[in-house]
DNA sequence: GTTGCATCTCTGACTGAGTCAACTATCCGC
DNA sequence: GCGGATAGTTGACTCAGTCAGAGATGCAAC
């Protein structure tokens, strides 16, 4: 149960920030939330004593205190506010400046220590790691992703071997498609990336925050005037979205602009959830037929679309 | 810089901790400190005082006062340890394990109430991430991986796929080389995945740390008794640790293994990494070439390996 | 304008988590 | 058996953080 796991992170993760502040050094000559007051004055523009205190959820009279101690140092110079007169405006003087600068430095050089014990090569996975761990958790707050934060896109280096990948692994855990699969994925990937002609043929990845979640390609079929839809696919984690509604229209679309008269494309019936997503944008239903392929028993669809009726 | 972005992550993980425990109902009637306590003594099966005190670095004083209270109100029981009259051994009464359980229990629920914010789907993303960054983090304090860290073994579904994708993403970035080298993969593994002969051809994966780091592909060449190695490839961030050796090494033993009299390889002189692994495994180089592949002018090189001298 | 209630800030009084130093008892190496 | 380290206890202390109350002001209702 991933509950465990999480606990288990935060003790860890606890734990290393305590290590990061060996014997509190780190602060000195203040404490932790005295920096924490001086890290908020140094980086907010909105510097109210109650913004202060709603932002770092403090006491008002600990903060009350904090302050005065800070003013009597000549760290912050506290002025009533203009618009209210209960307010005080808090603003750091160049002297508190700087001793936020050095407390800032500090922090820097703690966490480069640290740092430094890390391989340069396993940083970039250390702060993707870290980034996918805040929007996670931040997604429940935040609300959730929609389909026009997709973006369709052309595949980067690296993300045809994706498709294949992503293919071979999502097919077999769902259905236990065999290695024939992923080969015929691989197949179909590199003959696009081999030959392909740019004007008529094109590869589409779907990117939610920066990764990608689906896929699907538009290549010339043998009959003239025909393209083929094929490798339309989404993460499990992302579907609902809208994605593969976006990925087919974007084929269709294509097809239409660039003067192909028919989109063809062939599926199994086992996937269920893609039949009203073809349906929706006009495919029709032509040819079944039961075949034995990936290891396993299926019915295959063969599906049309009538993109326009002049001649190209 | 990525010092930035770890402050910033501690901030976030900070803030997320503190609102775990808001107004610290977690603990009651205990404070953080005695709830750590209580959890070590419950999962630990070592409780001599100072290991308790090592493994939570509190003060001895501090300690002392927190188990003589935890005495008093029954919750463990101290004995003077066997083996040296100085320590004493904490263990807990049944009392106290009820009371770690519940404070357990809080806890869990606490982690629990954020986790259902999170899409079920996310939730794997979530600890592979947390695993990361723990994996990542830990490596600076723990013993750097060797070479036999690495597990070789046969691709599981989706990591031919992972082939293509790593050897294109790899060489785009530090050769320039474009979508021409991604296909040109993809197919080697397209046939590979669709027609192969289990006994004479293979594919290893290398796995660290649970990821695969590496690969490489034996298979038939036109030539009768001669084989192929193909597709050697070690991810950047793993390079240094022996894989590559290891996979060749591999290769040459299944080479030998199953009967082939020869085993050749091509590759690009760009590669000047691997020249000393094929030659340290008694590769000689039998004939350059210049070409202009993948998008760039590069010096194609053959190689060969006598296997064994007597015929198959 | 006044009344009632909420908000903002500050002060005094307090709690209690955590630290430091001194002390005793024991272990270990020589 | 001596010197130095380690284990645990106790007393004295510090200081981060909390709570309650007071004074000043804003805002809405009458």
């Amino acid at each position: 149960m991933s509950v465990q796991e999480i606990r288990s992170f935060n003790r860890f993760y606890t734990n290393l920030i305590g290590a990061l502040d060996y014997s509190r050094h780190l602060y000195a000559p203040y404490t932790l939330t005295e920096s924490r007051v001086l890290y908020e004055l140094a980086h907010s523009p909105r510097t109210d004593v109650a913004d202060l205190r709603g932002e770092l959820s403090l006491d008002a009279g600990y903060l009350s205190r904090i302050l005065a101690k800070f003013e009597e140092d000549g760290l912050v110079e506290r002025t009533p506010s203009e618009r209210d007169p209960r307010r005080r405006r808090v603003t750091l003087t160049p002297r508190g400046r700087t001793a936020a600068e050095l407390l800032d430095e500090r922090s820097r050089e703690a966490v480069g220590s640290l740092l430094a014990t890390v391989p340069a090569a396993e940083r970039e996975r250390l702060t993707a790691a870290m980034a996918t761990v805040r929007a996670v958790l931040s997604d429940g707050t935040r609300r959730p992703p929609r389909a026009d934060d997709v973006l369709l896109r052309e595949p980067v280096a690296g993300e045809l071997g994706w498709i294949v990948q992503r293919n071979g692994a999502v097919y077999a855990a769902e259905f236990g498609w065999n290695a024939d699969y992923e080969g015929l994925v691989a197949r179909i990937v590199a003959d696009f990336a081999q030959d392909h002609d740019p004007y008529l043929e094109r590869v589409w990845i779907a990117e939610l925050d920066g990764r990608p979640v689906g896929c699907v390609m538009c290549v010339r079929d043998e009959a003239p005037g025909t393209a083929r839809l094929r490798l339309l696919l989404v993460e499990p984690e992302a579907r609902g979205l809208g994605i593969g509604d976006r990925l087919v229209g974007a084929v269709v679309e294509f097809a239409r602009e660039v003067g192909y008269r028919e989109l063809v494309l062939w599926t199994n019936d086992v996937l269920a959830a893609a039949r009203p997503l073809y349906q929706r944008h006009g495919f029709v239903l032509v040819a079944e037929k039961a075949h034995r392929s990936f290891g396993v028993d299926l019915v295959g669809q063969d599906w049309r679309l009538q993109v326009q009726s002049g001649a190209l």
